[in-house]
DNA sequence: ATAAATTATTAGTCGTGGCTAATTTATTTA
DNA sequence: TAAATAAATTAGCCACGACTAATAATTTAT
């Protein structure tokens, strides 16, 4: 038997926490519920299940882990999910604001089959309309070596080549100060303690909230722009 | 709150179970459970609640009919259906046997939004992949004047408009033999009794099983071939 | 080292949507 | 008309995946 929404949720939500912290521990059940939006208590008898079924490993109080089997499902479900963006993006007209929530959804009901038609269609493309990478149909993903806007210097003239995690509504007042895929992006000043930068976009200039810069992935080898 | 994939298929058979049959007659709990391969008890239950959400009217022992609103509902479903039938073999290569299972799970999970953006990008069309009618936005579907192809004498010249309801299996075949929405069919000869049929398709003859002779819809307006 | 805070678990409940078995109601048929 | 058959319902069960409230275990801080 496949695994229901609720599972795909689950390895998708766990692979995503304990992606950028490299290993050391397990995701904790809380940090689980709070990204589901669940009570914990939900999570625990969940982790359980998914440990019966080989998807994860468990230790109380240390945290939970993907096996080779629960990471290859993940990432299965975030290549369809990504597949699903762009393909709404390039084919169906759908701004990049709008491509998540029904992704969300859909990813849950699409083949593997109808993930690879729409691949193929597109081109093969390496990434979804925020610049996250697809992985591939094994699940290899690429790594990126990018680093958020707010580690640059003041004067750095930077590349947007992703945004992590924003809000439909962040997403399209990035838009509308001309923010796309592959804009230049010049860091005008950045003020202290972690308060706003000014960014040049296209001869104006923006004041952008920390939180937002730090979502903005640049590409580490500067100076792409012209 | 919006309905389950259940009251959604529900609706759905029972909407294609009283389509048929003029309104004379409410739809059997027995036939609904047939159709959606479930047992009687669970159908009753559901019944009722379609009854209490107001999409359906029962009596009991006399049978179910939709309400207006279970009718939009019903219909609703059948345009996603339709509507992504017919993108998977335009635009993403499906065959006409391979997208029934698809949309099948699909209807559930795509938007409004996303079935109209292909409907759009299909440039509005009118019929799905198997000749069947799609419902516009309003749920208004169009009247078709066919007739079974069992249902001409001998020697007929006709044109293939829809197959209803065949599997995968019998569609693979059906295209084996030539035959596609639009196809010139000849009736060489009826057997008795409900036998074969033999036909004509582009210089060759099949001899076609009766049931699936009965599926074929034809314009009644012949001569359309030359 | 003990108190406080965090983390996890257990027990018991709920809604959804299936199931079987037993029963009731209608309809046929003999 | 009575018996057989068919159709529908009720009662009681199950799995899934959520919930709250109460409890237990482990860390962290004082």
């Amino acid at each position: 038997m496949s695994a229901s929404k609720a599972i795909e949720d689950y390895l998708k939500s766990i692979y995503k926490l304990e992606d950028p912290q490299l290993g050391e521990k397990g995701v904790h059940t809380s940090a689980i519920a709070s990204r589901l939006g669940i009570a914990q208590a939900s999570v625990s008898n969940m982790i359980k299940k998914l440990a019966e079924q080989g998807y994860v490993e468990y230790a109380p109080y240390y945290g939970v882990s993907l096996t080779e089997s629960g990471r290859q499902l993940a990432l299965q479900m975030i290549r369809r999910h990504r597949v699903i963006e762009q393909y709404l993006v390039e084919r169906l007209g759908y701004a990049w604001d709008e491509v998540d929530e029904e992704a969300e959804v859909l990813e849950h009901a699409v083949s593997d089959k109808l993930v690879n038609a729409m691949w193929l269609a597109l081109g093969r493309p390496a990434y979804d309309p925020h610049g996250s990478p697809i992985p591939d149909e094994d699940g290899q993903i690429l790594a990126q070596t990018l680093k958020p806007l707010t580690e640059f210097d003041e004067g750095a003239q930077v590349q947007l080549a992703r945004i992590k995690n924003r809000s439909p509504e962040e997403l399209r007042y990035l838009s509308s100060i001309g923010l796309k895929m592959g804009s230049c992006v010049t860091l005008k000043s950045k003020a202290p303690f972690n308060g706003p930068l000014m960014i040049e976009v296209g001869e104006h200039l923006h004041a952008l909230d920390y939180r937002m810069a730090a979502a903005l992935m640049v590409d580490v080898s500067e100076a792409l722009c012209v």
